[in-house]
DNA sequence: TGTTAGCACTCTCTATACATGAGTGCTAGA
DNA sequence: TCTAGCACTCATGTATAGAGAGTGCTAACA
């Protein structure tokens, strides 16, 4: 039954196609054979219009909504559209500088960025943006520091190679003061840094290299590998999200039960989990366009989503989300550029060469 | 005309009342006066209770949403119920004890909880919530820490006395080592440990101070000053927010331009930045009702907040943000529970005085 | 004075029928 | 291969009627 993809489009049924799309994404109404005649030169009529709409309909890339009512593009429509039809064309140089610009009025934090990364994307593709925090794949302790909080609490503060800080509070039976904490601190960050969560815990397990140590080195060095090993994983906990307004302005979220979908999916994020990892792992703007990406979770909608940052190090994807009835050329076109920008800031931030101007 | 706040309300017509009000939160239906006489042991007929229904509106507290529909609570019988005619039982032992242990699952850090919280609040009242980070009035240094991260980048680690921590990358001209900046490291250390950010800039504009210190001093001293001055001011972009799904299932929330209103006030918050603040400032759990609080920003939504954490130390606001229609009983006894358990594990954790079992 | 039964009145909600208009599919001819 | 013409289909909008819910009011009653 589904063996209309082998059926030929004239070169002017593809053009209709991208008509049909265009103006669909536009105006959100069935496009009727008439509306194409007047509105482009096709210089055939109406008729001829309606007989290539049956073949494209025939070949699955456009369908009715109902019998008497003009055409909308099908998944497989905009599939088409997405990787024969369009071509994205860059921003405009003052667009660019616009974006460019908030990036310079902001202190310089990674998370911070990515933050605003997905906020300017909503505002630009005026749509929903998400945005997961960067992390890197193999962090390395490139220093540690114990503060006495208090008799029996100390606060771990962990700092990773690729510049990210976590903390963690530590409850001791004994009490401690700062001054052999910050001896026990310095033999320790001497013999592991450079060290990856697997190699902490390696080291720990070797006896002779505890045996000279405090009493509290083992669960300090256990507490540093677990902190160092949260730091790998990407949580979707770290997820932001932007413009959930925008995209319920869509008139294809007006049901109610349609809304509560999306909320659930931007809260649970249960079905990035599957996205994720796969678009860590490839080049380019990657477009899911309804059913296509997931078993059943973002059903009627599509992402545009892209990975930033260096390789493998505060590295993260960002993307937008919208109603399958979306721009996908704009959508590609500011994603890539967003991508880059980030990418390029962090990597003048962050990477151990320096470049700077 | 609105004199009518000097009506006397009887016994039976509070009864009625409240009766009203949980029927309608309850159901999301108008109340008939039939419905009262048949669940509800009055002993009187359905006529009386139409003439009391009739004070009652006259007063201010009930209203029809059209003539022969039956009676909803006004904004002012919400008000008038909330005040005088709930009263709040605290949560079940179960209730409680469910609630509890989901907090011992958890790697100890406060913001954590915090979120925490909130997610734990939106399930357990069936509602949107929120919360705001935890702040603190007047941070002190703890201790900073200076960490080459390339030849002329360093990153900079800021702990406060209550255990906050924050980063930021510093770019500087000349190329550092880590040797030469431990040395400096532990100099301004000693130097202005326990001082507060206004403190630090007053210090550091005093020549005398600078004199013997290397050219980073001032620049570093200077961003440390702002990351504290930072970490006190609390910020709406570090809002929490829970449970957007459940709010959206109530009826009231079925048209979606009133979607739109509500996700707009939990994307940009402008609304929180005058309520916050004197949340801060008061004891126990406060309820908004429909516009009383804002002049037009939470219109037809009802606010349970409380403060959680220590005086001026680790505090912060939670609450739950739902209907007019809301279970205020539930809510406010919810509330209560989880900012006083949320002040406990602060307290247990960060408060100076140890007190461990 | 407070309470009750009875009843007319009002308003919402649902279903039905009907007209309108948009847009197509098809046929026959160029 | 294209086009003009036309019948057909279906969503949408409007008018109307009936049913049901719930009240307000009046008059009688304790």
């Amino acid at each position: 039954m589904d063996q209309h993809g082998d059926i030929k489009v004239s070169e002017r049924q593809r053009a209709i196609l991208s008509i049909i799309v265009e103006q669909y994404v536009a105006t959100a109404r069935p496009v009727a054979s008439e509306q194409i005649v007047n509105n482009y030169n096709l210089n055939v009529s109406s008729a001829t219009i309606r007989n290539d709409m049956a073949d494209l309909e025939r070949a699955g890339l456009i369908l009715q909504p109902h019998t008497s009512a003009g055409r909308i593009p099908s998944d497989r429509g905009y599939r088409y559209f997405v990787t024969n039809l369009m071509n994205p064309t860059a921003l405009s140089h003052d667009e660019q500088r616009t974006i460019r610009h908030q990036f310079h009025q902001i202190e310089m934090d990674a998370e911070e960025w990515v933050r605003l990364a997905a906020s300017v994307l909503a505002r630009t593709v005026h749509s929903a943006a998400v945005a997961t925090a960067p992390r890197s794949v193999a962090v390395r302790l490139k220093h540690f520091e114990l503060i006495a909080i208090s008799d029996t609490r100390i606060l771990l503060v962990l700092v990773g190679d690729d510049g990210s800080v976590t903390q963690q509070i530590l409850t001791v039976g004994e009490s401690q003061d700062q001054g052999e904490m910050s001896i026990l601190s310095n033999r320790l960050n001497a013999a592991i840094a450079g060290k990856t969560a697997n190699e902490i815990s390696a080291w720990l397990s070797d006896e002779t290299n505890m045996k000279p140590l405090s009493d509290l080195a083992p669960i300090i060095l256990k507490t540093l590998a677990g902190m160092l090993a949260r730091l790998e994983r990407p949580e979707t906990s770290s997820m932001f999200h932007e413009g959930l307004g925008h995209i319920l302005e869509q008139p294809e979220f007006r049901h109610p039960e349609r809304i509560q979908q999306i909320i659930e999916l931007f809260e649970q994020g249960s079905v990035w989990s599957n996205i994720i990892p796969s678009i860590l792992n490839s080049e380019g703007v990657q477009v899911i366009i309804g059913e296509e990406g997931s078993p059943e979770g973002i059903a009627s909608c599509s992402v545009v989503l892209a990975r930033y940052g260096m390789e493998d190090k505060m590295t993260g994807v960002l993307g937008v989300i919208g109603p399958l009835r979306m721009p996908y050329s704009r959508s590609v076109s500011t994603v890539s550029y967003m991508s880059q920008l980030l990418s390029d800031l962090l990597q003048r931030a962050y990477s151990p060469d320096k470049r700077d101007a």
